[in-house]
DNA sequence: TAGGCCATCTGGTCCT
DNA sequence: AGGACCAGATGGCCTA
């Protein structure tokens, strides 16, 4: 249960036991909607049809304080608010909270699936709906372009593409997931013969791919095409099921089935950040080291260094990192953030940096 | 502290 | 009549 709702269901039963639906109490709420607008659901209860000449909240008052000055309404007199109605209408709006507190759960798990199979994904950087929505658009858009020309798409063109009308740090998340996100299983040598559909993973003549099977992956960020493998039985077939695509190809790296946290945590000002242990309420909800519940068939997460067996925790996330250090001839005591810095920071600005 | 994001409550409308 | 859906209002939390 969450904060939100045990306050929400506090708070409704506070309103429930103040009683706001009696006449007698209703001027002295200062809180929730407005008065008028409580009156109306009185007055449509009560079938007052007659009540409009006043604001009944005037004109409850004009009774309850005898305000002989003011013109006596005309029209049927409102039907007392009895205990028995106010419970009713009570028990009513409780019923009617809750059954819209679980709609809109059941439209935020939805748009948590979204989430989970867009090119980057995070559970500590979470994208926020309005984000989400304009990413799986994009990506809808950049999938259908690859789809129509038949080529491998331009890293860069797709980046954009992606990042269309999406906030600078969402850009920047994407843009990090792209360029951080190689996977070995991409790297696998076959993918020469075929021109991979490389989102998110080595763009083969990209710049800023990692060029070389068996490099392991920097070591935070991932994001591989893995989630372009629910499409294998659409029309992505000929693209999506290249041996290179098996997830579990030991050549590539030996990278194991999913059996740890999705894509670990960037930081959206690019600075990726060591990955965390999930909060209790992450493993409350199912998101701690083991797959989560709502994992459905076809969709395969993406894979982080800890899942690489020996390659687990910080050390051998350090490992993944100074090896990298050593692939690309950087200093060795390159800091993370400059090495982010150095391989994406500067080029990657360019482009969304308008 | 302002602004963004979010969860919840609420009343209105439409549909079954 | 009751449920689903929607949009406005509100307050809390977080971050720049």
């Amino acid at each position: 249960m969450t904060k939100h709702y045990s306050k929400a269901v506090e708070m409704s039963e506070l309103v429930g036991s103040l009683g706001w639906m009696e006449e007698d109490t209703l001027s002295s709420q200062d809180e929730g909607p407005a008065e008028s607008d409580r009156y109306t659901i009185d007055a449509r209860e009560d079938g007052d049809a007659g009540s409009d000449e006043l604001d009944e909240g005037e004109q409850d008052e004009n009774e309850e304080n005898g305000a002989e000055k003011l013109p006596k309404r005309r029209g049927p007199k409102k039907k007392k608010m009895t205990k028995a109605r106010v419970e009713r209408f009570q028990a009513r709006r409780i019923k009617a909270n809750a059954r819209e507190r679980s709609r809109m759960h059941g439209l935020n798990d939805a748009l948590d699936n979204l989430r989970r199979v867009m090119p980057c994904y995070s559970k500590t950087q979470k994208l926020s709906k309005i984000e989400t929505l304009r990413l799986a658009r994009n990506y809808i858009w950049a999938l259908s372009e690859v789809l129509e020309s038949g080529e491998s798409p331009d890293g860069r063109g797709f980046m954009e593409m992606l990042c269309k009308g999406l906030s600078q740090p969402t850009s920047n998340l994407v843009a990090g997931c792209m360029q951080l996100g190689q996977q070995p299983l991409l790297l696998d040598k076959r993918e020469e013969k075929v021109a991979p559909v490389c989102v998110g993973g080595a763009i083969p003549g990209h710049p800023f791919s990692y060029p070389s099977p068996g490099l392991p992956s920097p070591p935070y960020g991932a994001m591989d095409a893995s989630h372009l493998l629910h499409l294998k039985s659409h029309s992505f077939k000929g693209l999506v099921e290249h041996p290179a695509y098996e997830h579990t190809s030991p050549e590539c790296g030996g990278t194991p089935p999913y059996d740890g946290p999705l894509t670990p945590p960037l930081s959206v000002s690019g600075n990726f950040t060591l990955k965390q242990e999930p909060s209790p309420h992450e493993i409350d909800k199912g998101y701690g080291s083991s797959a989560p519940a709502t994992h459905t068939a076809g969709f395969v997460p993406h894979y982080v260094p800890s899942a690489i067996p020996g390659l687990g925790g910080p050390q051998g996330q350090n490992a993944l990192f100074q090896t990298a250090l050593s692939r690309y001839e950087l200093p060795m005591d390159m800091t993370f953030d400059s090495y982010i810095q150095h391989m994406v920071g500067s080029q990657i600005g360019t482009v969304f940096n308008e």
